[in-house]
RNA sequence: GUCAGAAUGGCAGAGUGGCUAUGCUUCCGGCUGCAACCCGGAAUUAUGUGAGUUCGAUUCUCACUUCUGACUCCA
């Protein structure tokens, strides 16, 4: 039974899509003005777990995740490089793919980008006017906060209490409340002559930040979804403004379940740019690798923040290559397996469906990964006690599949075991294996050295040797 | 300032109204020609502070402290 925190309710709820066996995921995608970090990513990686979980337990998803490539950021910064907004988006969308596919997430089932869905964005500004939600003022159009009784009820705040004077925003637009926020930005002369423009019935606009989501996510699923994932800041205002907008429109609920990623922070701090403390995705895995970032982002509760530090990054990365070392060596020694059965092997095959029913649980638990990471090293730890006793081909066989099950669904250990050894370092494993035999130990010990020297290194084992690759450091 | 969330050993981290797991790290032992891997064992002043509820609190309540975030672009 899969149990979901919905933020709505601040409450973790048992989980029922709006459709029979198929979930509907809309994702805040990135605004394509600059690389992503990895706390960017650490948000992107926690829907990319959400839709495998969802799919390892029986659902069909679909995910849709939009592309922000039209805002304040990417004219500003566009115009600074001196390039056309289309040329600059598209740089940093190819950068946003790139890191996907380092950390092996899987693909949404569409990206719309905001550029794409202009008319979809004035046609919901319209249907607000008619209901009377929305109005014009000085060729922009604005939500009216007032209309919507609901507006606070994501991000629970009380707005008698806010510092309104905080908001710069108070003079620089002419709005009836100085909450309301813009559906449709009046064009400026700069960006008229820039091209960057849409026609609409008030003139010539370009599309708030907020109506894109409400637009595309209603566009794919239809008024109401089943899940809407996001970084904890963009509860509010964005979270919320969708609701009004998407709400308003419809009479309808617009998500039924609220999910946000806590924040990555580095050494106890948010990531700035003052600090200077900003990691993107590349720097991180050029050092690490991109599963062991992966696992990074496991081993902590997506509802936690995650404070990143190098001891933190190279504990997880001790932690991760004992558990691929086990799936290697598992693989190694399906090879040697028979079929003579041993002591244990019936507790064994007892012990593993329980640990798949723990790892299950563990994910259903509101996506509880550090947990499932805690299974998956009760089976790593039953997998090598065995190895140590029996190597019964048939149960070898099914641990290992269960490990590669649970892998799977974390999306680790894709290359375990599967190493390709160079002819020449298989050559040098063999002249080893021979002065071994003659007890030539100094030969023997040299030949390692040279085997690692390529890059590789010789575990003996009763089977004979175990080559892999030697892990970078 | 207002609001929200968080605080567990050297590190990471889950859970629980009554021995706190698990892994990393460190140490000892076994396996091994030696390693590596693995196995067994052990260790470290662990539940932010102070109250309260309770027979009993790390767990529930309150306050405080600290941190993070939102209120302003933000994953």
């Amino acid at each position: 039974m899969l149990q979901i925190y919905n933020t709505l309710t601040r409450k973790k709820e048992v989980f029922k899509p709006l459709k029979e066996g198929e979930v509907s995921i809309y994702a805040c995608g990135p605004t394509v003005y600059n690389m992503p970090h990895i706390g960017n990513y650490r948000t992107f990686f926690m829907t990319d777990n959400i839709v495998r979980t969802l799919e390892y337990i029986g659902y069909r998803v679909k995910l849709v995740m939009n592309i922000t490539d039209i805002d304040d950021k990417t004219i500003r910064d566009s115009k600074a490089g001196g390039m056309s907004l289309k040329d600059f988006t598209d740089k940093y969308t190819v950068e946003f793919f790139k890191g996907l596919d380092m950390l092996n997430i899987k693909r949404a089932s569409a990206y719309p980008k905001a550029t794409e869905n202009v008319d979809g964005m004035i046609e919901l500004a319209q249907k607000l006017m008619e209901k009377g939600l929305a109005y014009e003022k000085g060729g922009s159009v604005y939500y009216r906060i007032s209309g919507f009784p609901d507006y606070g009820k994501l991000s629970k705040i009380n707005f008698d209490n806010i510092i309104i004077g905080a908001s710069v925003d108070v003079d620089e637009y002419d709005k009836d409340n100085p909450r309301d926020f813009a559906l449709l930005k009046a064009s400026t002369l700069e960006e008229i002559e820039r091209g960057i423009y849409y026609e609409s019935p008030w003139g010539k606009i370009r599309p708030g930040w907020h109506t894109e989501c409400s637009v595309m996510a209603m566009n794919s699923f239809g008024p109401t979804l089943d899940i809407h994932t996001g970084g904890v800041d963009l509860i509010f205002p964005h979270h919320e403004n969708e609701i009004a907008q998407s709400e308003g429109a419809t009479g309808k609920p617009f998500v039924c379940n609220w999910v946000h990623g806590e924040h990555l922070i580095v050494e106890g701090e948010k990531m700035s740019k003052s600090k200077g403390n900003i990691f993107t995705l590349p720097e991180i895995v050029g050092e690490y690798g991109g599963e062991v970032v992966r696992f990074m982002f496991l081993s902590v509760y997506y509802r936690k923040k995650l404070d990143y530090s190098d001891a933190f990054a190279e504990n997880a990365k001790n932690n991760y290559l004992r558990l691929k070392e086990t799936l290697d060596n598992l693989e190694f020694s399906l090879g040697g397996a028979e079929n003579s059965s041993y002591p244990g092997d019936e507790e064994i095959l007892k012990a593993l469906p329980e640990l798949e029913t723990q790892f299950r649980e563990a994910l259903e638990s509101d996506f509880n990964t550090p947990k499932a990471i805690t299974v998956l090293r009760d089976l790593s730890h039953t997998a090598n006690r065995y190895l140590e006793a029996g190597k019964n081909k048939q149960v070898l066989i099914k641990i290992h599949s269960l490990y590669r099950q649970f892998s799977d669904v974390l999306s680790l250990f894709a290359e375990a075991g599967k190493d390709e050894i160079p002819e020449e370092v298989m050559r040098l494993v063999e002249e080893r294996e021979s002065a071994r035999k003659m007890k030539e130990w100094a030969i023997s010990d040299t030949l390692r050295e040279k085997i690692k020297s390529l890059g590789y290194i010789v575990q003996d084992t009763k089977e004979g040797p175990n080559v892999k690759k030697a892990e970078e450091s």
